[in-house]
RNA sequence: GGAGGGGUACCCAAGCGGCCAACGGGGGCAGACUGUAAAUCUGCUGGCUAUGCCUUCGUAGGUUCGAAUCCUACCCCCUCCA
């Protein structure tokens, strides 16, 4: 009993909203494993933070023993999740999706166990739907209900257009959760009305309805909106160790405290001995530091992560320039034996054109060899290498050959 | 199907014949201060072989010495009525 209630209180750390608590404790108390259903969209490949404060949960039920199925919407794909933004998408090509799939797994494999982890397609069964059981599926609901959802409603209240095929991804989901046969749910908050109409057409079908977990959705680098790749304020799980360190260190100190409560897989009773240092006077700084840390050595390694709290001291507290830094090698113009600053950073990619160059230059953001550049007309001789930097982040070592 | 409103830079939004590479705000970038935090202050925010030149105000034409601004056609979005 106790170790029900153990899970129930591991299962519940960070999660919005379970629909019913009581149930998933029914269906715990059975011992069996059950079937942890999660979705996810096929045309975004790329993970980043966000998408693991679902995994991180997903994770936490593979650890209890229970089936994963990682369901990824490529059916769904077609349709687009409605968001109000509403850009009609190109079909992707099947090919697309078994690149996208293989690209997920890679990188959802960092967190679940690959060999107690099931992915399926939804096409798989929605395609043998066809147009008779499409409208089958339609008949289930009504207009009514679906402007129960938030953001129909608001689009409805507001003007904005609607289109008839958004109404159909709800249902679809709902739809997949059937065939699936899916004890648990999990989906962000944004999710909780896809998520209620599984249960409602499971139980149309006879089937025990799904409990649904929902999880807050993670605020980007910006701490207000969401992180998304398309906001571009968001940490890759991908991205290269010292610059995930950097994003997370650059994160205000209230985000901090968000990020710890969905990322760190410390106890709450360990970030609560945190945020108590901090009241008494620590440096939130370096209590920054250790959240950075754990997430690189989670996606990358202990080593690396240690690596990457090095150099990120050196470089920022001390202000030594980077240890790794990428190379360029430029040509002179025939018969020249230099070239202008201004073009030597737009060529290095350090800036996006000459003109921003020329602005970085009178705005005293850049440095050749640790020497301010203000004057724009400065050339660099050839046969020789300098070390630029645009900024506070953007270095690179140039060679420059003669013409 | 009918009537009306509108498409301007990353977003919002002024401008309605020359002073417009285009007011203002947001966002972003840079500098100062810092802890690559927050807050604050300052500057920048189309491109180039760069005190000049080229391209940009839904698309394509036209009028004019000169167009984001006027005219014509087309495309797209929204509102109301049916």
């Amino acid at each position: 009993m106790s170790t029900i209630n153990e899970a129930m209180a591991l299962l519940k750390r960070g999660a919005d909203e379970i629909i019913h608590e009581q149930e998933l404790m029914t269906r715990l108390e059975r011992g069996k494993p059950l079937r942890i259903k999660a979705g996810f969209d096929p045309t975004a490949p790329d993970l980043h933070l966000g998408h693991t404060v679902l995994i991180n949960k997903l994770r936490h039920f593979q650890d209890m023993g229970h089936h994963i199925l990682f369901l990824i919407g490529d059916f769904t794909g077609l349709i687009g999740d409605p968001t109000g933004r509403n850009v009609t998408r190109k079909p992707l090509t099947r090919d697309d999706i078994i690149a996208n799939a293989k690209t997920y797994q890679q990188q959802v494999f960092k967190i679940l166990d690959p060999d107690r982890t099931e992915i399926c397609f939804n096409s798989t069964w929605c395609e043998k739907l066809g147009s008779i059981g499409m409208i089958k599926l339609a008949a289930r609901s009504t207009v009514a209900r679906m402007l129960e959802r938030d953001d129909f409603k608001k689009r409805y209240a507001g003007n904005l257009p609607i289109s008839i095929h958004e109404f159909l991804y709800p249902l679809i989901q709902g739809y997949d959760s059937v065939v699936m046969k899916a004890d648990v749910e999990l989906g962000g908050t944004d999710q909780k009305f896809n998520l209620l109409m599984g249960r409602e057409l499971q139980r149309e079908e006879g089937q025990e309805p799904q409990v649904i977990l929902t999880m807050p959705i993670l605020e980007g680098l910006d701490g207000v909106q969401k992180m998304s790749k398309s906001l571009d304020n968001y940490i890759g799980i991908n991205d290269a160790p010292d610059q995930m360190f950097g994003k997370i260190m650059s994160v205000s100190d209230t985000l901090m405290w968000r990020y710890y409560d969905l990322l760190s897989f410390r106890s709450s009773a360990d970030i609560d001995r945190l945020k108590q240092d901090v009241n008494t006077g620590a440096n939130p700084r370096d209590i920054k530091i250790q959240l950075a840390e754990e997430l690189v050595a989670r996606f990358h390694s202990k080593q690396i992560a240690d690596a990457a709290r090095d150099e990120f001291i050196n470089r920022f507290r001390h202000g030594q320039i980077p240890e790794e830094m990428p190379e360029v090698i430029l040509t002179a113009e025939a018969g020249t034996r230099d070239i202008a600053i201004a073009s030597v950073l737009k060529q290095a990619d350090l800036t996006s054109s000459t003109s921003e160059a020329i602005r970085m230059i009178s705005q005293g953001a850049v440095k050749v060899d640790g020497e301010k550049i203000s004057d724009r007309d400065v050339r660099l001789n050839a046969s020789s290498s300098y070390v630029i930097q645009v900024g506070k982040r953007k270095f690179a070592k140039v060679t420059i050959n003669q013409g």
